[in-house]
RNA sequence: GGCGCCUUGGCGGAGUGGUUACGCAGAGGUCUGCAAAACCUUUUACGCCGGUUCAAUUCCGGCAGGCGCCUCCA
């Protein structure tokens, strides 16, 4: 929902929605991704009735519900590049298909599913027997109106508006003609419908938070399997949430965290990434700047290792044991291809860098170099992104050999300060001078 | 009130009925012109109480604590 910017907690899910995506190209699959902008508001109660979040963000910045929108949505679309997230095949927009909504209704109306009240079209969740299966609920004993106030109009508790009707003595700056009145579709309801444009009656996998479980997942369900007798997803894959300081993140507790709070600390996008991966996606883990150092210096290791590729490799003559990439590979995949273990993953990938710290063999390069290249698209860590040192930075690592070889220890390390001021490291190690990015 | 989840070493985080997760951090050491890095060694685990079992962190029950959903939410 572009009404605000996206947290790290957004960020996390749409990192493992990725790295599905990342399994199933790496597994042989080409996967069509929809992943839908909700660009008209959701009702909301926050004591504002009749107003939405895109309506009131719009009056909180002063701008209409379409700027907002747009503005959120295109710096959700950057932020996707910035995670390195893979590109969906297709982003469609919820104020782009009213018409495939509106239609959506009309059939479920045909099929007696549907009632109108003075707000506006309803779903009749009592129509629909499977409705507390999905989620198990409990609906006589979910108390109504316990934190929001029942509409007494609404025939059952759990009945969701399909098409809310615009107040009277307003004028919205999202509201479309429908057969049942002037108004907005639901929030629930783009989700079917885009859905069966571009996906089917049936998908495959249906992603989402674990919060979508209870009302929003069970809504959708009951909307697309009312019209298409047919499951909506052969499988559903839910996300679990990331706690700060213990408490979920909210926009009232203040605690939402973005990526620019992130980059303002000091850290790169891909250690976030990084400290995505170290979690499984059925976890609730916790977020801490403690824990995203750790991540960060994992990261670092990562990245000298992948920088191996620019020095000198060691004649096959020496000792290095040669590593079975292909094998590590394999496994590594194995690991993601299991309910996308991530963590163990990561740890089959700590072992390699571990291995490889100060050098790699001739031989042994193409190899080391497709099994970045597979680090890289399954995990989207984005090693091979480094560059070469520059041939200027060569030079002054010579020279400093050189001035280490006549015992000219100031000269050596003016030479290395100045490396230093560069961002490059040098370590002497048994297999020459190694230079890494600090 | 209803539904569900969680509790692992300094931090994060996997996993398993009997065998090192992994990462980060800490300590000591080797190496080094000095560093850095690397390497070696090292410390502390499975909330509490019962039960099942030859054996439980891993299964069962209870207790304590924490969290989530039942509003929009990833």
């Amino acid at each position: 929902t572009v009404y605000a910017y996206p947290h790290i907690g957004n960020w996390f899910t749409f990192v493992r929605y990725d790295l599905l995506v990342r399994t199933l190209r790496a597994s042989g699959y080409e996967p069509r991704w929809v992943m839908n902008i909700t660009d008209v508001g959701h009702l909301v109660s926050d004591g504002d009735e009749g107003e939405d979040k895109l309506e009131k963000g719009a009056r909180r910045e002063g701008k209409s519900a379409w700027d907002v929108a747009k503005f959120y949505t295109d710096y959700f679309v950057q932020g996707l590049e910035r995670m390195n997230i893979a590109a969906p095949t297709y982003l469609p927009k919820a104020t782009e298909h009213i018409q495939e909504q509106i239609d959506l209704i009309k059939r479920l109306e045909e099929r007696g599913f549907t009632y109108t009240i003075s707000d506006g079209v309803y779903y009749d969740t009592a129509k629909f027997p499977r409705y507390a299966d999905f989620a198990r609920l409990d609906v006589d004993e979910q108390q109504a109106g316990k934190r929001v106030e029942f509409n007494p109009e609404k025939r059952n508790v759990s009945d969701f508006a399909l098409w809310k009707f615009s107040p009277k003595d307003q004028i919205r700056d999202m509201e479309w003609n429908s057969p049942w009145g002037k108004g907005f579709p639901g929030w629930h309801l783009e989700c079917s419908a885009m859905s069966m444009k571009y996906l089917g009656e049936t998908m495959d996998v249906h992603a989402g938070g674990i919060d979508h479980v209870p009302v929003h997942h069970t809504n959708e369900i009951a909307q697309t399997e009312a019209v298409t007798g047919k499951p909506m997803a052969q499988c559903w894959m839910h996300t679990n949430h990331i706690t700060v300081n213990g408490e979920k993140i909210s926009k009232s507790l203040g605690n939402g965290i973005t990526l620019e709070d992130i980059e303002k600390q000091g850290f790169s996008l891909m250690a976030l990434r990084l400290h995505v991966l170290e979690s499984h996606y059925r976890s609730q883990s916790k977020f801490s700047w403690e824990s995203l150092a750790a991540a960060s210096n994992r990261l670092k290791d990562y990245r000298a290792m992948a920088d191996l590729r620019f020095q000198p490799a060691t004649s096959e003559s020496n000792e290095l044991t040669e590593l079975d990439y292909d094998q590590y590979q394999q496994d590594i995949l194995a690991a993601l291809q299991d309910d996308l273990d991530t963590p163990t993953a990561l740890s089959i990938l700590s072992r390699v860098s571990g291995e490889r710290t100060s050098s790699i063999s001739a031989h042994e390069q193409p190899a080391f170099e497709r099994f970045l290249q597979f680090i890289d698209d399954a995990l989207g860590l984005q090693l091979l992104a480094s560059s070469d040192a520059t041939s200027e930075q060569k030079q002054l690592i010579a020279q400093r050999q050189t001035a280490r070889d006549n015992k000219e220890w100031q000269t050596s390390d003016n030479l290395r300060n100045e490396l230093g001021k560069q961002g490059i490291g040098i370590r002497d190690t048994e297999y020459g001078s190694i230079w890494y990015r600090l």
